[in-house]
DNA sequence: TAGAATTAGTGATATAGATCAGTTTTTGTT
DNA sequence: AACAAAAACTGATCTATATCACTAATTCTA
């Protein structure tokens, strides 16, 4: 049984989002409205591409991973989730299927929002249009500049790649947690986990990072930034 | 001197462009307002990757070819770019840059509309909002499409899917015209140009394509989705 | 706490695809 | 029509990266 609460309501919530603060009470209702929480365990599927997108997801707390199924079984990671991003775009605006799937990587806690009263709320009010826009179009700034990165950098840029954006988005830290498997960085820089090893003990060697079990350390950010630009 | 003239009056183009054609007159005439056509030749820069992202571009007329500048001198082509395309987004609802560059196939005519009024419309305009978000989903979700097939398919299938987009989305013909050039379909691929034109020359061998000098026409489209997905 | 099951790590080999060094064909220019 | 310049094409290397076949180290679980 699960003893703990589910979340601390929807206030609470809307005044972190930083996309939901600005609205009126009636929108929030609007928002609200048949909104409900989930707990995902580790490895619990919380979205599933293919399925049809019925809700905009708002991660609450805890950790995911957002990733593609291609082809002959293989993931490209898209994104790794942490709370207050919202999930769920393109499909609920587009195909009306989710394009990725999200997976739980801790426990998280995510809020199912109707992406019926999530539309509405953009035809009623222009100043959340205007920034749901302009975060789309960050996602899809970003999508065109890894496309870039996964189709044009050799591996040693790739893996610098990621490892600037796990240090500098994810963890705003030196210290990349014990969360992220060498397969993960392998799926979000599309190469084998075998190659993806291989240039992280070369990276070590060359004390550009620390390897202590699981976790890495980014010890010379100048030259990871440096090997992004220059493979 | 060019004789032609640039356009026919904002009324007419707004009438054809799917997404202005809901607007009222006030709100025309504020998309319309500093608005101002260019005609642009072959091989012209219509829009530059990195400037001050200050305008949104409607293509009236022509033909152009939309391409990230990405690592030694290597270009990604992410769209050819038809009349009533809008280019322009991310980068002005985002970095305040643009995010790739536009480049004249052949004459083409354009419009350049202020950024600060379009956006004004989404503002104002819930219906236009909503309709300017799916578009921008359709494009975050062809470019997640895209990156798949770019950093998971191998060459066969990667080439595959150019011809399957030349000939469906852009010709809408089995018949892909001479304006496309080898070199076009391995920057859209990202591949060489020596293994695109091998690649084709395999695929005219197997009876799936006929060349003939620059034009390409697809006589098995079957086995060209199969080479899509099968590799 | 022992054994099973993942995950991390490593050298040897195989291969998709790039690069190079041409020839041929097409296109553009005086 | 003749020349120059740019594409299209092709075979012979070369190389980045995948795959394979392991061992070593964790982490799960009974």
């Amino acid at each position: 049984m699960n003893e703990k609460k589910l979340c601390e309501g929807c206030e609470k919530c809307n005044q972190k989002s930083p996309l939901f603060k600005h609205l009126s009470e009636e929108e929030l209702g609007i928002v609200n409205r048949d909104r409900y929480s989930v707990r995902f365990h580790e490895g619990e599927v919380i979205l599933k591409q293919g399925i049809a997108a019925k809700s905009i997801i708002s991660v609450i707390d805890g950790f995911a991973r957002k990733y593609m199924e291609g082809f002959n079984d293989r993931k490209l990671i898209l994104d790794f989730v942490k709370p207050w991003q919202l999930v769920g775009a393109p499909g609920v605006h587009n195909k009306g299927k989710y394009s990725y799937s999200v997976v739980a990587i801790q426990e998280t806690l995510v809020c199912f929002i109707d992406a019926n009263n999530f539309t509405e709320i953009i035809g009623r009010n222009g100043q959340f249009a205007k920034e749901y826009v302009n975060l789309c179009s960050g996602n899809y700034g970003r999508s065109l500049e890894r496309m870039v990165s996964l189709s044009q950098k050799q591996m040693h840029g790739r893996i610098a790649d990621a490892l600037i954006y796990l240090s500098g988005e994810i963890y705003e830290s030196n210290k990349i947690g014990a969360e992220i498997s060498r397969q993960d960085i392998a799926d979000y820089t599309s190469m084998s986990k075998d190659s993806a090893i291989r240039i992280l003990k070369e990276f070590e060697r060359d004390r550009i990072i620390q390897l202590e079990g699981k976790t890495i350390e980014v010890i010379d950010g100048d030259r990871l930034r440096s090997v992004s630009v220059n493979g």
